[in-house]
DNA sequence: CATAAATTTGACTCTTGAGTCAAATTTATT
DNA sequence: AATAAATTTGACTCAAGAGTCAAATTTATG
């Protein structure tokens, strides 16, 4: 078995940065194995072995299984963030610019390991409230833009509220099928899903 | 506490009708349990109470848990289909059909008490197979019809698996979000969704 | 190559929640 | 009211999986 994390050894070598690195490789791989089989069905047991390790070895990068969850969903609201600073390139409309967004969240979920988590309701109702917020402040972001472009006639009228739920939910069902119809090519899905989104809410 | 179960009496007192009844009811009160959430978030002991019942009692209606969960799906997928059932009124175009469908399932969603259950990875392999393979029957019948609609030149092209993708994502998502945001009218989100769903792919 | 710190492990404990069952209780019918 | 079937219950068993810990092993560095 190749052991995942032999991989990730650092130069000089920093204790605290070969730490870190494999502990953000246990949650990512946690990550991926959450979203394909769901937090309650994947073991403690089965994440370390997936990583060549002990379930003791495990604990000895992460403190329980909910935090695993928890950071998880802090990487994906990271990476979405990161992706919201963009500036918009040059002239375009918000319209353009609302579409180039969406274009790299989908790019985001289908090529990186990130992905959309869904046991939200599996977090302490601490952390649960973070996550929330966060998504919330990206859902607010967007709603902001939606309105945006309403006045700048790039969007149509309506909710924006609704709109945006709209094409959220479609990029978050993304992770549902994206692992089982692997004859779709990840540029592809991102142009199309930009494409549809769009028109679905272009004045 | 009021009792769920004494509803649903039925008169010259049929015994099968009512336990098929009282069964129908533990299912459904489940099924919103489920979703609000999560399968593994809420015990038996927990649905159980929500009808005025103990566990025992519960597991006279119901042989196990996944059973529960299995029989959501199966209510969910049967009044799809009974939706897809439908035909095209009158003269209507591919589109103007396919709106039609798709507000009927935004409907089904916000007014009945089916919703889109996710965890599907919680059932048993048999079980998983089942659902999955009604779901993928659905989504064939949709793709089907996004291909007509190619044909008679009202939806715009593209590869008809992603369209519909896009905006059944959308639809699935709807259970995530729609308990906590009870500001929106249901009927309202019906036509919205239905318009944005349309723009999306008219040609 | 000695050593101290870092890492890993096997073998535990403990809790939660699914599922069972014999006995108690309720109910429709005579 | 008596009774037989249907329904409900309290008090169990059992398994799975999270989390712990002292001891063993590996590793970077003098």
């Amino acid at each position: 078995m190749v052991k995942l994390m032999d991989a990730i050894v650092k130069e000089p070598f920093d204790r605290e940065k070969q730490f870190a690195a494999k502990r953000r490789a246990v949650i990512a791989s946690a990550g991926q194995a959450f979203r394909r089989k769901g937090y309650h069905n994947i073991s403690m047991v089965e994440i370390a072995k997936t990583l060549g390790l002990s379930k003791a070895a495990l604990y000895y990068y992460v403190s329980n299984k909910e935090e695993v969850l928890f950071e998880c969903h802090l990487m994906t609201y990271d990476a979405m963030d990161a992706i919201l600073k963009t500036k918009p390139s040059s002239v375009t409309n918000t319209l353009d610019y609302l579409q180039a967004l969406y274009i790299d969240f989908v790019r985001l979920l289908t090529q990186s390991g990130v992905s959309l988590l869904t046991d939200v309701d599996s977090l302490t109702d601490d952390n649960k409230a973070f996550v929330i917020s966060r998504r919330n402040k990206i859902e607010r972001k967007i709603i902001r833009l939606v309105k945006e472009g309403q006045k700048d006639g790039s969007i149509r009228a309506g909710d924006a509220r609704l709109i945006v739920f709209f094409f959220m939910g479609a990029l978050n069902w993304l992770n549902a099928w994206y692992d089982t119809s692997g004859r779709l090519v990840d540029e592809d899905i991102a142009r199309h899903f930009g494409e549809q989104m769009r028109a679905g809410i272009a004045a």
